[in-house]
DNA sequence: CATCCACCGGAAATGTTGGGAC
DNA sequence: GTCCCAACATTTCCGGTGGATG
């Protein structure tokens, strides 16, 4: 149900693209003047780096929607098309409006998109490219950099964790990237875009200053922002003052946490689950090998079968990408080969 | 200076699944 | 159908790590 306060909820919806981009005005040239000029000199291969909610994706559509219709455009998600197989299958699907099964040999599904890349000018983005790599190296990488008529492919990749990406020297050379980088936004700007879209979405005066200089005081994800304003718009009566916000800030960020897990598996869930319970009972630092046991109870509890150490191991670190938690790293020393986890700070 | 901590993380093995060729 | 193949999630196996401790 819509608050009686937001007039208009289209705003506040994850897949809204505003029109122009407060305080990214530099960005969006950048990237804009990069993707034109393939139309006619060329795609270069570009490298987005930010933190997360600082606009990387939003801004990356916005300039892919202005292209003219003759190019291609492919946008994949690696948080689910992890390996180069699905990605592949992914940007057919974009690129020719078939859908594929998933039996084939990936020098098949190569072949396919090489035929139909060769002539038209394609676009592939590829957002959180680190969840593909580490789980599958740059296979898919490499083959897109060896792909015939380069001038006419240009590769977007989006990454909230490596300003370069981490792979094989050779690959990352033929494929001669540019990087673009996203800075943190400031309170200020937080500020300013929040209050953009109360003024698109939010009945006149309905929202208060101090709740937004508190909200902006905190973060600076835009995508916990507007969870949290939308979660205040909830609670309020007809007016979001900072008292209204305050009281929405925990369930705000546990409904962040849910759409970030939404793509992953319920152990992924899991295994979140033990560590907060965890990190609640005993204090703010604990050890990957107390994860484990407490993931196997909840396992129990609610009837799932347990994975391995090996595997929960993997998917501690795909928390740590999406920046749900935190972990140092010891391979030796006092402490063992371990790794010290706590919950992510600097919102 | 040898030993120990404690699990990281690479590599190979296993089991399941869908597809094409016959 | 049957057979073989590759993709993929997951398990199994195990070598490796370096500061503190005695």
């Amino acid at each position: 149900m819509v608050p009686q306060i937001i007039e208009d909820m289209t705003p506040f919806k994850t897949s809204y693209i505003p029109s122009d981009f407060v305080n990214r005005e530099n960005e969006a040239k950048t990237l804009k003047s990069m993707v034109s000029q393939g139309l006619d000199s060329g795609y270069p291969n570009i490298h987005l780096y930010g933190p997360r909610g600082s606009g990387k994706t939003h801004l990356t559509h916005s300039v892919l929607k202005e292209l003219p219709s003759k190019v291609n455009t492919c946008y994949v998600s690696c948080l689910q098309k992890n390996t180069q197989y699905k990605a592949l299958r992914q940007i057919y699907r974009e690129v020719t409006g078939e859908s594929i099964g998933s039996g084939h040999h990936i020098s098949d599904l190569q072949r396919k998109i090489e035929e139909r890349t060769g002539a038209v000018q394609t676009v592939i983005t590829l957002d959180e490219i680190d969840f593909l790599v580490q789980n599958d190296g740059d296979n898919l990488l490499y083959f897109l950099s060896r792909l015939e008529n380069q001038e006419n492919i240009g590769i977007i990749t989006i990454s909230s964790n490596n300003s370069q990406l981490p792979i094989d020297e050779r690959t990352k050379s033929s494929l001669q990237i540019h990087p673009v980088t996203f800075p943190m936004y400031s309170g200020q700007q937080i500020y300013e875009i929040l209050q953009q879209r109360v003024e698109n979405a939010f009945t006149p005066q309905s929202v208060h200053r101090g709740a937004l200089t508190y909200i902006s005081s905190k973060i600076s994800n835009t995508k916990i922002g507007l969870h949290w304003l939308r979660n205040a718009a909830k609670k309020a009566e007809d007016v979001v003052t900072e008292a209204t916000v305050k009281e929405a800030e925990t369930s705000a960020y546990h409904n962040y946490v849910d759409e970030m897990l939404d793509p992953f598996t319920k152990h992924h869930k899991l295994v979140y689950q033990a560590t907060t319970e965890l990190i609640q009972e005993a204090g703010p630092i604990i050890r990957s090998g107390e994860i484990y046991p407490r993931y196997v109870d909840l396992c129990e509890t609610y009837g799932e079968k347990s994975l391995s150490q090996r595997r929960i191991s993997t998917y501690l670190k795909q928390l740590e990408l999406l920046h749900l938690i935190e972990a140092d790293y010891y391979y030796g020393g006092r402490k063992g080969k371990t790794r010290e986890i706590q919950l992510f700070h600097s919102f």
